[in-house]
DNA sequence: ACCCGTTTTAAACAAGTGTTTAAATAAACA
DNA sequence: TGTTTATTTAAACACTTGTTTAAAACGGGT
């Protein structure tokens, strides 16, 4: 096994375990042994439980924020070569879809979106914290952006409805694999791709909402 | 120290700690301390920690669903009488508006409300059980109710839209105390009142959406 | 005063926690 | 090849967890 392979198993196995389990209810010995590890490799290559947390955090988070900020860049500059602003929902686009979508980019991503879509409002204060240095930049850009979409807009309500955005986006990211209203009561759920359609109509329409 | 004192502090402290610190990061011991009573009282009047978790859910979420149940029946109930469709604005307000004013409501009330606004996405099957059984039937009587007022909207995409608000709400509860964007680069944010009122025109928005 | 059911108490239980240690092994380089 | 890093291992450490126990204290009724 080679250092790296270690090291990988481990955080693949943290990401799996701290998204369904919870940090707090993952020990390391149920950790290491899902992981094929032994129990020390954790403190050995990462130093503590809370660093593996923060490095299961960041080797996802770096890429994604990458590419939500790439896009939303996209979006604010070809407006200005139109001399028009940019789009609210264009912009909303870039930050969520690339989100959603990213589930599917790899096996155990899905897991880590439950990760991150729980953390803003995780009780524990070094999970919020381990989160929100990395994530705040990419809010920044989206809140920019959206200031220079809806001038029209006070900033201070857009930024309540950002953050109401930022509730529905984690809400659908760690429950949509749940089943709360899985009964016969209730309609069937729609697929992913018409969730995320869904999803966008509904947050396009509160952020943009007349009053 | 009475019957029922021990009882009500028991349940006063967990509700504080499990909301603050969350269930499983909240040892018995140092609950058992800020209550002033004895380790073994937990399970004396309570059974388990399951259990008392359970107890600290009931005695707050069953008053409220009254009040929310009673509210959203009055509405269809007044709808009808006049034959007309009822508003799903004023469904909406029926169910959001007493949750969030239900903080103001007693001392521990808003350590209440952030511990259910987050027991949806909680990763503990335990957690979420004990809230859903609670939650589930007032869930139902706003859904129904909502399908009355907007029949044009197919019964799925109504669904998906009342989880959206669901999660915009649950957002609402248990991060309003807190700061994420309490930093020079973002604006004030508002008054608990204006929050609830800007929360309503956004929610309705989504819920409308046409497309 | 006594009795009896309720409640409180300190102590112990068995199991689990993250972390550290020092010896054993493997890998890398000379 | 031998030597030096890097990694893995099993064991121990010190401490915390929820729960149970049996004795003590309390309170109301007769």
């Amino acid at each position: 096994m080679t250092h790296s392979d270690t090291k990988t198993r481990i955080l693949d196995c943290a990401e799996q375990m701290f998204a369904r389990e919870g940090f707090h209810n993952t020990s390391l010995r149920n950790l290491t042994t899902l992981a094929g590890v032994n129990l020390a490799a954790v403190n050995y290559h990462f130093g503590s439980k809370e660093e593996l947390l923060q490095s299961v955090m960041e080797r996802r988070m770096l890429p994604l924020n990458e590419i939500r900020q790439t896009k939303m860049r996209e979006v604010t500059k070809q407006a200005r070569e139109l001399d028009a602003l940019p789009a609210a929902a264009e912009l909303l686009r870039a930050f969520v879809v690339p989100t959603l979508e990213f589930k599917n980019s790899s096996p155990g991503a899905r897991d880590f979106i439950t990760l991150i879509g729980r953390s803003l409002s995780d009780p524990d204060e070094t999970v919020r914290h381990c989160f929100l240095t990395l994530a705040l930049p990419t809010f920044k850009t989206l809140f920019t952006g959206l200031e220079e979409a809806l001038p029209e807009i006070p900033s201070e309500i857009l930024l309540v409805r950002m953050q109401f955005i930022m509730g529905t986006l984690s809400h659908v990211m760690c429950t949509s694999h749940q089943h709360f209203f899985h009964s016969p009561e209730f309609p069937q759920p729609l697929t992913p791709n018409a969730l995320i359609e869904q999803l966008m109509i509904f947050i396009q329409a509160g952020l943009e909402a007349a009053r």
